[in-house]
DNA sequence: TGCGACTATTCGCCTATCCGCATAGTATGG
DNA sequence: CCATACTATGCGGATAGGCGAATAGTCGCA
């Protein structure tokens, strides 16, 4: 299965050059700030409303306006309105598969991770 | 099936401030830049040798040095010896998995991805 | 052991992007 | 319609992180 996987990726050799790449590393790029991805975190567990998020992420509500905007630009999450309120809530079940997966393979490298000098640990 | 790895990410309540988020946001932000995402791409179709990454990414030498280090210490690529030259490849299968995903995901947002001012294409 | 090839580190510059604070816009309920 | 609550945008400063160029270190093979 691991292998028909590597072959939708590999299937066309020209592809790499192809400028997807570009999309999927801003894709990427989105997760890839702690506020942001713990946000999506917080979502994912249930619908949330905006001041939820801001009181969960600890930081003024324009910069939490500003990260939703961006995960929902993303296709992370959706945003409703229910009342004078937004809530936000995960739609794609397939960005709780990649979620999943980066967590595995993060936890099992995390130690390697941390001795990485050119991805210090966010400060 | 997806409910089930959903389970697995709500497990624990508690983990929302759980410090394995930072970790796997610096685990994403290996794949943020395209150059690195682009080299891992080029890899995982097979194995390769640090000049033919050089040649790939078009940057110079000490640049993708940097970025193959990056690489393997997140545990994306390993890299074994082959004579003078060092020779690297994709070697946990999930690495694939992650990156099909994220690939069809991008793929289904590219049009709003494109849209979002947050994070602007790469440039 | 020494040469030549391959790989890693350092430096300075520049852009991207995060933050807080202040403010502007918008939708809802009365 | 207006007032209010909620959400989004603009600005300036600070820091992260990418790049090229020059250099230093390391490994295999003779």
């Amino acid at each position: 299965m691991t292998d028909s996987l590597l072959a939708a990726t590999a299937t066309s050799p020209a592809d790499s050059g192809c400028s997807h790449t570009d999309t999927v590393a801003r894709f990427f790029r989105a997760l890839s700030d702690p506020t942001r991805l713990r946000l999506l975190e917080f979502i994912l567990r249930g619908e949330r409303t905006s001041a939820e998020c801001v009181e969960h992420a600890g930081i003024s509500q324009p910069r939490v306006s500003v990260h939703l905007s961006c995960l929902v630009d993303c296709g992370y999450v959706t945003a409703r309105r229910d009342g004078k309120k937004l809530r936000y809530s995960v739609g794609d079940p397939r960005i709780v598969d990649l979620l999943v997966l980066a967590r595995a393979l993060a936890a099992d490298n995390a130690t390697a991770l941390d001795c990485c000098p050119r991805i210090p640990p966010r400060g």
